[in-house]
DNA sequence: CCGTATCCGAGGTGATACTG
DNA sequence: CAGTATCACCTCGGATACGG
């Protein structure tokens, strides 16, 4: 008998959800940085690159937010706040790094198919 | 000694992109359908539901392009297009299907973070 | 049935300047 | 150092209409 994949529709669109929201332009960097343990604001920018102030801002509010990361703040002079990884953050790091090693073995093969389709394409 | 994390900038963007590409807000739902069977073109579109024609053509073009589709027309009146998951395809529902049921078992968690987090906010 | 063309609004992204 | 504020762009997504 089949397997009865359900496709219930809630529950497409729940995964689609967090896909997106994972998906977004910065937060699989940041959460790998941060799998390396905490993070100062001006570290994650350096090491990431090429991120603005207010993308890394953001984009850390809202894994807060999510329960990916805590933030903790030092009331000294000059401020210093760092960045870590909560257990949640720690457990998406498993499915996702899963998926990026996917995506390291192979990045040739989607590229080669892409250079194929735009070589048949019609300019 | 230390696993040493390479953290290769490369490799890192590579991911991202190919995380910003299967995030996009329509990509995974049409492959997990895809997952069971090949498809026409308005059976994908009431399946899914909430597409839009310009979307779902979009969509799929881009997934033939990476390589993770195939599109079979067969020259009838009315035409009639299939779409089928390729190898490349179906290797990559094997991790997205993973950060699925990742994101199934802990919406729950995500939401009430969020819901805390709203909470404590300030309107 | 399947796809393209066009227009439009909404939101994501970034550069810059300013504050505690 | 670690933000917020503002603005300007630009891509994405949807609605609609039309074509093969």
């Amino acid at each position: 008998m089949k397997p009865r994949h359900p496709h219930r529709s809630e529950d497409c669109r729940a995964v689609s959800a967090v896909l997106q929201r994972v998906g977004d332009k910065w937060t699989v960097l940041v959460v790998s940085m941060l799998g390396d343990g905490p993070m100062r604001f001006n570290e994650l920018r350096h090491a990431i690159g090429g991120i603005s102030q207010k993308m890394l801002t953001t984009t850390l509010r809202n894994l807060e937010r999510d329960g990916f990361v805590t933030r903790t703040v030092f009331p000294t002079i000059p401020p210093r706040v760092d960045y870590e990884l909560t257990g949640l953050g720690r457990e998406l790091l498993v499915p996702v790094t899963a998926l990026g090693d996917w995506a390291r073995a192979n990045i040739d093969r989607i590229n080669s198919a892409r250079d194929r389709f735009d070589a048949t394409a019609q300019p």
